[in-house]
DNA sequence: AAACGGAATTAAATTGTTTTAATAATTTAA
DNA sequence: TTAAATTATTAAAACAATTTAATTCCGTTT
């Protein structure tokens, strides 16, 4: 391991101050080009590394993003956290990530942990009962948050989500356009401000079509495949006996639809399924699955871009930036038949 | 904002030092109970946040370990991470995540960050291509080292991964035991050593069983459900006509059935088809999938505990550790019928 | 009353960088 | 040639903790 390379190791070799060597390494106009040049050559010859805690220690500035949701392995997160990944990276910001499980401790864990590094900020999609003291812990000691996916009732945080309601009333209206009366809205919680939005958005559609909103034809669950896959066997013994299903989202959907595969009927003529995200897999599911598409990387792009601009010194007004949703028709949609 | 709570602002608020502060907030038997219990209530009256840059920049240790695979969104590497996320957080270790999509620049960059930051300890899955320098460049700054799920010829670093080789032949004998002859193997790359091993361990199994072995029967691919719905039509157009498919990983096999779905065909009677990895996804698709546990949480338990162990400073010696694969039976297999 | 021992506290050095004001060196102008 | 202006370099003070050796403050013992 020899021994640490630093400022001072370079600038004994070379004879000149480490004020001088800092200045070099980072560009400033303020030292000659040849003893930059010479200095960049002997710091890479000596394979010196950037010592980053030092310096942050020094500017309060630490190029470190925290980023928290409920599950990256749920896609749904995994592809607005690529999208967060992919802007963070080209403004060369290092960023810890977390899940917190919908769990309030292990957020504030993180969120602590985020402050004692000196994080210069956050992006969150807050856990189910996140109280503002959370939110405020991190505003009061001067690392900006931004919400994404979810909104914060109280607050007045920079949010970036897309319209659920508009979202799911458009899967609503596609169905009813094809006839389908009795029509079950699968899985989710109402538990959060999307669950609310996406039930309210449910609701609103079936009323404009005047059609009377039926509660037992809301079956909530969780919102993984195996929470659709389970709630199919409820579904098929429901009196009402739907002839549709809206589900809260494409992992639901597909679940749904192979636990209605499994009791032999035909999803896209028997019954017809809709899901919300589109992710990869819905395109590629069979059948294919009509979804509405949640503009996962364009909220992740927005919110990661709100982070660095409001770093950057801009103060753009806070609030909730609905993005819209847009639907895709496949097949695992059909015109109405009796059960 | 109002300014910063450091040791010496909680030190002037009771007349003491910042040595008995920095002493009593680490619970040091140095400074007397009830002045402890005194500074411990006030720091947390004032909202003190531990400065973690300051302290690691004095005590070289900084909390953070960093973790890259390929991609967190492959629900293979999720699992593995959730393991190591268990383990990390139960050690109150902070981790930082990152993809590296087989690029070897961008894991390098991951590498140069964490030692920047003063990381004590790297978790990865070696990117393609991986050269040793890149390895050396942790080791010889004092940054330890544990592979996961990949190993790198050439090191002999402590490595954690299933045992590829033995888990194929365990889904080929079991396609060979139900009658089958016409064996294609589907997806993945030859470029890893896992690549090299699957298709070792399937040719094994072959040769043990005295069929030939056909190159034209190995169909490499992305490792994407994407991949193996889109080699569905290469694999139907093969003139030997294979009755079954080995694929690479679950995410394959389930885009492959879905494929051979699309084509009028039933997977389980006209074709069988086995997965790897046995994702949460296998049990509930339709049919449920045959698959080969690859026990991913206990490779990413092990991974975690090794490195650990390391920092602990206990020194169990290097070597590649293989997790012995396990067959899980469902119903994408069936016997043997002539296409 | 002096000496001693143990407990509690602290002074001061250390960690590796950044930054500002000051100085030294060089060039330009008069 | 000298003064002024410009350019290049550096001394030294932060930043916020940890740590070791030294000091102070007790109560005991002699």
């Amino acid at each position: 391991m020899a021994q640490k390379i630093k400022l001072s190791t370079i600038a004994e070799s070379l004879g000149l101050s480490t004020a001088t060597i800092s200045l070099a390494l980072r560009d400033s106009p303020l030292v000659a080009t040849d003893t930059r040049e010479k200095i960049k050559e002997q710091a890479r010859a000596l394979g010196y590394i950037y010592n980053r805690r030092a310096a942050s220690l020094r500017t309060s500035r630490s190029g470190i993003i925290g980023v928290v949701v409920h599950d990256i392995m749920n896609p749904f997160y995994g592809e607005i956290l690529k999208a967060i990944e992919t802007e963070l990276d080209r403004n060369r910001q290092t960023f810890i990530l977390s899940n917190h499980y919908d769990s309030v401790e292990k957020q504030r864990n993180f969120i602590e942990t985020l402050l004692q590094l000196g994080g210069d900020g956050v992006i969150m999609s807050p856990a189910i009962g996140t109280p503002i003291e959370d939110v405020r812990l991190a505003e009061t000691n001067g690392m900006p948050l931004i919400l994404v996916a979810r909104s914060l009732e109280g607050t007045a945080l920079p949010t970036y989500r897309g319209d659920d309601s508009y979202g799911i009333s458009l899967a609503t209206n596609h169905l009813i356009g094809l006839g389908h009366k009795s029509i079950a809205m699968i899985g989710g919680t109402d538990q959060t401000s999307t669950g609310r939005d996406r039930y309210q958005g449910y609701v609103n559609a079936l009323r404009k079509a005047g059609i009377e909103v039926d509660p037992e034809l809301r079956i909530p669950g969780p919102r993984s495949m195996q929470g659709g896959f389970e709630a199919a066997v409820n579904f098929l013994s429901l009196p009402q006996k739907p002839t549709a299903a809206v589900c809260w989202n494409d992992l639901v959907a597909i679940g749904l639809m192979n636990g209605i595969a499994r009791a032999g009927l035909v999803v896209g003529q028997d019954i017809s399924v809709t899901g919300y995200d589109d992710l990869e897999q819905a395109s590629i599911s069979v059948p294919a699955l009509t979804t509405v598409s949640n503009q996962q990387a364009e909220v992740g792009r927005l919110a990661a871009r709100a982070l660095l601009d409001r770093l950057a010194g801009s103060h753009e007004p806070d609030g909730i930036h609905l993005i819209k949703p847009e639907m895709r028709i496949r097949q695992s949609t059909g015109l109405y038949r009796p059960r």
